[in-house]
Order: C-alpha cells, then structure tokens, then sequence
DNA sequence: ATGAAAGCGCTAACAG
DNA sequence: CTGTTAGCGCTTTCAT
C-alpha cells in the first residue's frame, strides 16, 4: 500500500503537502492540489488511520468506540444503528462491542476502546454504580451514556422517560377495564427496572387500585424468566386479566406460557409489553406495545458526543426522550 | 496514560525490556520480569494498540475487521456473535461495520478496515461478483467469506447447505399432504436464494409433484415483500395448502397476510420459514423452521481466519454447514 | 539477558 | 504556499 512519501514523490512535492491537501487545509495552491489529488487517484493512496491516530492527540473525524450489553436486543440494534448512521454521516468510524450483559468482559472492552485512542465513547452501561465506566470517564475520554445512568458521575447521558412509558401502557390497561394488572419487572439493580415499576405503581394509584404484591414478579429481562413468571401469574387462584411485561425479551416468554396453557389473548388475558419489536405486529393478535425511539437516542447521542469534541468544556446535559404507545390488538378494544 | 517508557524508568530497565516481558519474549531473566510486572501495576500501564499496530507487520492477536449486511437480521447477529467470542477467547479484538445492504457503505467500510491495518476480515460479501471485495482479497489481506460466496475468488468460505434445507422443509411438508405448496424466493442474483429455490424444486421433483410457477414468486429478504407476495398467493383462486419463505423477515410479513385474513394456522394454511428465530417458538401456534447455525458459522469463520494466519500458504477451504428442520406446530402434526 | 536506536506512516510546528 | 523535521508509542534488529 502506497503512503504519503510515495505520493511525494509522485506529485514532486512533500509529505507535508500532499498531507495538506489530505486533510483539506486552505493554504495550498489550487494547482499543487490539484497535482497531488492526481498522485493520490494513481497510486490509489489511502491514509492510513492507524498512523494519523498514533500522531494526532485530539484528532476529529476518527473514531469513536460504541459499548452495548447485547448485541440480540434489537433495542439496542436500533441504538447502534442510530450511533452509525451519525458517525457514517460525519466520517466517523465506529468501533463496537457487546460485552453480553458481563461485567468483565464489559471492562476489558472500554480498556480496548481506550488503548485503540478512540475520540469519544458510547456505553449503555451494565449498571448505575459501573466502576469502570466511571472510572474511564473521570480518565477524561469524551464519553455519553445511553439508556442508563451512571450514578454520581457528570456525563452526557440520552434516556427515555420510562416511568412515563410504563405509566401510560398502565393506564390504558386499566381504561380498558383491567383492575388486576400483573407486572412483571426487570431485575431491581437496573436503573431503567426501577422507573418502569414506579410508572406501573403511580398509575395504579391514580387510579386508585390497590397494588398487589403478589402481581409483581422480579425477572432479569431474559426469555426463561418471562415465561416462568407469567406461567406463575397465570397460574394464580385468581390470575389477572392483564399482564404488562417489561421488555420484548420477557414479553415473548409471556406469549409461550400464555400459548401453553391455551389462554385467548385479549379475551383471557391482555398483554402489553415494554418495547417495540418486528414482530409485535405479526403476532396474532398484533401486541400492544411501548415502543422506545432506538435510533433516535443512538443519533442523539453521536450528535452529543460530537458537540463535545467541539466544546469540550460545555455543561454536560441529560436528554430524555419520549417513548410511544403502540396500541394494537392485544388489550381488546 | 502511562506509555513504555514511564515503565521502564519506573521499573529502571530499557523499553524494550519493557516491550519483552509485554509480549511474554521468553529470554527475560525472571527477577527482572517481576521487576517490570510490578513497574506495570503501579502504573497501571496498558499498552497502546494502536502504536503497536502501526510497527508490526503481521501482528498476531490484534485486531481483525467484520463486516455484515445487516445489523438487524438476527441470523447475522449470530453471526457476529460466533466471531465475537472466538475473537474475544483468542485476545484479538474486533472491529464491525455493517452496510445496510448499501454497497457504497460496503466499500466504504472495507477501505476503512484496510486503512485500520486490520489483520484479517470476516466478510458477509454484498454480492457474488462483488468487486470491493475481490479487489480487497487480491491485495492480499486474510480474508474469510461467510453465508455467500464470490465468484472467481480463491477465497476462504464457510456456508450453509441452502439447498438441502429448503429440501427437507418442502419434503416435510409434503409428507404431511401438502401437494400445492407456495414458495417466496429471495432476490435471485444472491447465490442464497438461487439455492434455496433449487432445493424446493428438487423436493417436489422427488415426490413427482408438479411444480407450478405461478405458486413461486419472488420478493426481497424484506418484510413488505413478504406480506404482499404471501397476500397474492393466500388470495389465488385456488390457494396453496401451505407456504414455504425463504427468509425470517419475509415470514414475518406472510405471517402478518395470514392473520388479516382471518386464516388458520396450520389448519387454513401450513407455514415453514428459513431461519429460526427468538420468536418462533412464542408464536401461536410456534412456527417450524429451518435453522442456520448462524453462532457456529461464526465461529469457524474466525478459526478458518487464524488458521490462515498461522500458515498464510495452506489451500483455501469452504466449510458447509447443515441446516437443521425445527418441526414446531406450524404444519400440522 | 539487556540496551540503544531505527523506524512504522502520519501530523504539526517551524522555517523559509 | 511549501519543505524539513521531530516525534506519537511501540517492536525489533543489532550490539554488548
């Protein structure tokens, strides 16, 4: 692979020009450019990234690292495909990883991103109390995080307002006429677990339904734990009419025990579930659904990441968005 | 970030000292291997990857780049994952683009991986005559192609036997009495889809069943496609007993026809999708279908890709794969 | 077994 | 406007 000397060479001019005319500085005369551009078409010449990084501290348009827990969760799919989208558009690269909900493996992948001298990050981090996490971005790496908070730490972050989210799918389970709602959560520890609770509780209250603590059931967002914890709400002396699930993982879980033991959704239970997936509309009925803007939080927080390499001394700011109601067939109508 | 030379000093040895006991060199005397152990601790050094790629030629246990169609479709997703954890278990570190089925965005991404010195690449190659990539694997960058091949290229290959799946699904649902079973191709300039279709006929073939065009048509791998050709087949004056999709994202969308139309499964009509997905099995009633080892795929791409490394001379090979019939209730029984 | 020193390809002063 | 040159942090001969 050519470098900048042999295109130098080949234009008759020096590395530092044909450099120039790489990074498109305006000090260079139009013909010596136009020299150079021809000597780059012929050898076919392509900077090499590793080397620019090597040399430039705060360099931009270069790389910024994406760290996600789950790379199946097509929540997070969306988030990334946001994040590229705005790094494509922006000539950024991007370098990702899934640290598949593991804490170790979540640490040695942000000493990666480090030790590759990324720009900037993007972590959805593992937990609100993330001692790596914390630690990297006291480091002074431009960071956001995504989805969740970090505790105690000043960092742009993009979220969505959960409690709202679940307080809406809530209530129009309740308008519907369900007075007993079966809940079933994430894990307590998450950040994101906690506000959809608190969204399910408040609404109850508005309502002024007794919240019962035998309909709330603690899963870890994972399909095995939806499906048991739905099997044990169903199985209830008296089951509820409505079950509201906290993420899509979870929510297919419910489906399964809801099939196996014949029920007719909505007409023996209802079924709401936290995000919006592909095939919430083939289901039959098609799922009610709260659907969280993925993409728009990966843009937003490429957008934040960049406005940071710009200014790296503004306010750290906090943006939250709204998640939609997607009501289909699956709450009866 | 302390660099080798904070080490050294610290640990009072030279940098390449340094850099020998980093690389695990065996000729260290292990007195000072301790010493420089214990300089590294303190100083919590970590090595910059980038620096260091840019002095090795065929670094091992670095870095390799993989790019995929679509972050979306799960089967990639395996995919990633498979590469990912052979990646991660081996202390390399992975860089993923994926081009959206964009083939400007596709070589964009392979000159960028090209432009990172990455060691190897894993590619799911846009076309069979993909020129970016031909190009790429004639320059002589390690290179592995996955679930489709290119043509003309001696290339490295791991792929799933397409054909023979689409066989074994038609026939199940031949022995199951189906004698009109609709057929939704993929596009038919991908190598997958030509194969696929090849399989369906040769089941009907075998069972001396008639193969009528008009059950046959053609979408795109997407949903839209799915649900509109499902829609004219289900709507035939004398419609198919049982239908046959060569894609999730399309099964999904047929899935989506036959419910509007108030349609029985399997009852009205049998369903049999390429590709198992997470929400197969919570559908009602829970779909059979022809599974892809999208993880294991992955994986041997990464173990071909370090093979390769070891011995950059051996023959190239072309690992295939056997899909595997999931028989769920979506048929009949 | 260890150290000195020469780059990898590039950018960014600094000179001119 | 353009060229010269000194590194970025690391690996790797070549000496010692």
């Amino acid at each position: 692979m050519a470098n900048l000397q042999d295109v130098a060479r080949e234009a008759g001019v020096s590395v530092a020009t044909v450099s120039r005319v790489m990074n498109d500085a305006k000090n260079v005369r139009s013909e010596t450019r136009t020299k150079v551009q021809a000597a780059v078409q012929a050898l076919r010449f392509q900077p090499n990234r590793v080397a620019r990084r090597l040399r430039t501290r705060n360099g931009l348009g270069q790389l910024i690292g994406l760290v996600v827990p789950d790379i199946q969760n097509p929540f997070f799919v969306e988030v990334i495909r946001g994040v590229e989208e705005a790094a494509y558009g922006s000539g950024n690269a991007l370098i990702l990883s899934s640290y598949q909900y593991d804490e170790e493996k979540e640490k040695l992948y942000l000493n990666l991103m480090r030790s590759e001298s990324v720009d900037g990050l993007i972590i959805i981090p593992h937990g609100k109390k993330d001692r790596a996490v914390k630690q990297l971005i006291r480091s002074g790496v431009p960071t956001v995080c995504v989805d969740r908070y970090v505790e105690n730490v000043d960092v742009d972050s993009v979220v969505v307002d959960n409690q709202r989210g679940a307080h809406e799918a809530t209530e129009h389970l309740l308008k519907l006429g369900n007075k007993r709602i079966g809940y079933i959560s994430g894990p307590t520890e998450m950040l994101t677990s906690v506000e959809r609770l608190a969204g399910y509780q408040s609404a109850l209250w508005e309502s002024c339904v007794e919240c019962e603590d035998n309909l709330i059931r603690v899963g870890d967002y994972k399909y095995e734990s939806g499906n048991r914890l739905a099997g044990e709400l169903l199985d209830l002396p008296e089951p509820p009419s409505a079950l509201f699930v906290a993420n899509s993982l979870m929510t297919l879980g419910a489906l399964e025990a809801i099939h196996r033991r014949r029920l007719t959704i909505p007409t023996d239970v209802a079924l709401i579930g936290f995000d919006d997936m592909a095939w919430a509309i083939s289901l039959n009925p098609p799922l009610t659904a709260v659907s969280q803007p993925g993409f728009e939080i990966g843009r937003r927080a490429a957008e934040l990441l960049f406005q940071r390499f710009s200014d790296p001394t503004r306010q750290t700011v906090r943006v939250v968005l709204e998640t939609r109601l997607i009501v289909r067939k699956s709450c009866g109508s």
